[in-house]
DNA sequence: ATGTTAGATTTAGATAATCTATGCCTAGCA
DNA sequence: TGCTAGGCATAGATTATCTAAATCTAACAT
């Protein structure tokens, strides 16, 4: 018997979090992932909790980690204590700004979709302030506090989001590259652009439409599908570019499509709604309003 | 719009917990000791949550503070949210260390009623490893992760505990010193040892015996029960014993009861379960044999 | 009114928690 | 054998958090 307790009666916070998201998870580093930090932090957090508790936690495999018998029953609990934790700061938040609205979108999507949509929004709802958070995969909702995502996902991995567009790719090129390209054929002899993320796109298209084409000598990657835009609008080459995110600048005319043979892909742009901002009004009439606008080309 | 969140997306955990406290203890103060801080670190969480927010969590009062319209809907969530985190970590260690028990207990029960019966718990029940934290109130169960409590409670604040045994009171001392006390009313001429916990036992005593007892010169007041017990053993006076306490001392003889009119106080002696920790067939074994110990006066 | 009190606040400085950077280690795999 | 993924160890830097002590404020009692 001790006189008093040696340590204190419960674990620090933070490392009880890592613990939480590296057994959800089965990784320390997809764990270190979701909490911006590096994976070394979340070693020494889990370090941390298992000397608090006195035990291991975890059984180390050379490819991620496994909870131990013990330890598994905790896990359940504590991932329902951590969602009830997020979802309760998102009820906070969004209590003391009503008006204020924190949107997650695909890079590409946030600056190419949402922003030309965003005036109409803030003209329907007076006093809005729109916050949008680029993003290169769908945020843990449970956790993080925003009231709307925007993203792109199959229809078979998004019960229980809202279909907005369908998204359909073809070339894009500024009006004077357009003049060269007579034929489909002829594109062999152009620059082929295309965005990092959506590398498979110009060989997607191809073959959708015929096939036949031989590979072009240059095929440069960009990082961002902005930056591909960019060097498209500046006659640098032939974009693969997607209905969704090239609608302004085709009709603006910086940007023809010599060949417009839509082909339709998988992943759809889909709307979710973050936790707790269902019932919210001012969520309500976005959400109507981006329906509709998905419906148009552009704003 | 901003295109990326200018602060990240949860605040910080302890900052979350402060603010939990306090709005439902309504008092940074209370809050700071339940968290075992100072009132200062309490109001620099909340400060801290406020600035993350960018809104005013609390109306501040002359005494003490309460939530906002805006902010008391987060509460029971955020409340439940902590529970939870409280009870997965007991189901934790509890998993880790099954024939590790913690017990919270007032001191002075701690000492002199349950650590002459802890030999009688590790006989039966080999290899079992008894902490025990001394505690002047009762712990929140739902937060700290204690496997029993014995505190000494009203019954009618006590549901949900489990009765052990009645208290009482009657005047304890050495036999050198019982020597001089042929009567009642010569206590008077003696010194009146307690406890400063339980400063109004001499009064309850004399009143409850009859009264008609002057008070005596000398009425020392010791910050512990067992100091108390000390100098009574001494025979530096007469102590105001509670029979829960003196038990052993009555019967090797060391003190001894001169006026053996128990006065029985309102508060008994509660046994409370953990959260968690009822199905554990360990702690049911202990419970058993704590009711059946309770019975008999001492080990 | 005036002093008293409970309770929140402010600030500075100290302490402790936490993170990153770096390199190492191990198991699985080609 | 070398490569890769992923966890581990350490040092040092950075943050977060705490305490202590002095204020401040409104309610309450004289």
């Amino acid at each position: 018997m001790s006189a008093s307790s040696p340590r204190p009666n419960m674990p620090h916070l933070n490392a009880l979090r890592a613990f939480e998201a590296a057994a959800r998870l089965g990784s320390f580093s997809l764990a270190a992932e979701e909490l911006y930090v590096t994976p070394a932090a979340v070693t020494q957090q889990i370090k941390s909790l298992e000397a608090w508790a006195g035990m291991v936690l975890f059984e180390r495999h050379a490819q991620g980690v496994t909870l131990t018998d013990a330890t598994r029953d905790a896990l359940p609990t504590l991932t329902e204590a951590f969602d009830l934790l997020g979802s309760s700061v998102h009820t906070l938040v969004r209590k003391a700004r009503p008006r204020a609205i924190k949107i997650a979108a695909l890079p590409s999507i946030a600056q190419f979709w949402l922003s030309p949509r965003l005036s109409a929004l803030r003209d329907a709802v007076p006093g809005l302030e729109i916050s949008v958070t680029a993003r290169e995969t769908l945020p843990n909702l449970k956790r993080e506090p925003f009231d709307l995502c925007l993203f792109l996902e199959k229809s078979s991995d998004a019960s229980g989001a809202i279909p907005l567009a369908q998204d359909e790719i073809f070339p894009v090129c500024a009006p004077s590259v357009a003049q060269r390209l007579a034929k489909r054929a002829d594109l062999a002899a152009e620059t082929w652009l295309n965005d990092e993320n959506w590398s498979g796109d110009w060989d997607r298209w191809v073959s959708a439409t015929g096939g036949g084409i031989p590979q072009p000598a240059s095929r440069p990657v960009f990082s961002l599908f902005g930056l591909a835009l960019e060097e498209a609008i500046n006659g640098a080459g032939v974009l693969i570019g997607h209905r969704l995110l090239v609608g302004k600048h085709l009709q603006s005319g910086a940007l023809v499509a010599p060949f417009p043979d839509p082909v339709p892909l998988v992943r759809q742009l889909f709307l979710r709604i973050g936790l707790g901002a269902g019932e919210d009004p001012v969520i309500a009439e976005i959400v109507n309003l981006l329906s509709r606008e998905a419906a148009v080309p552009a704003a």
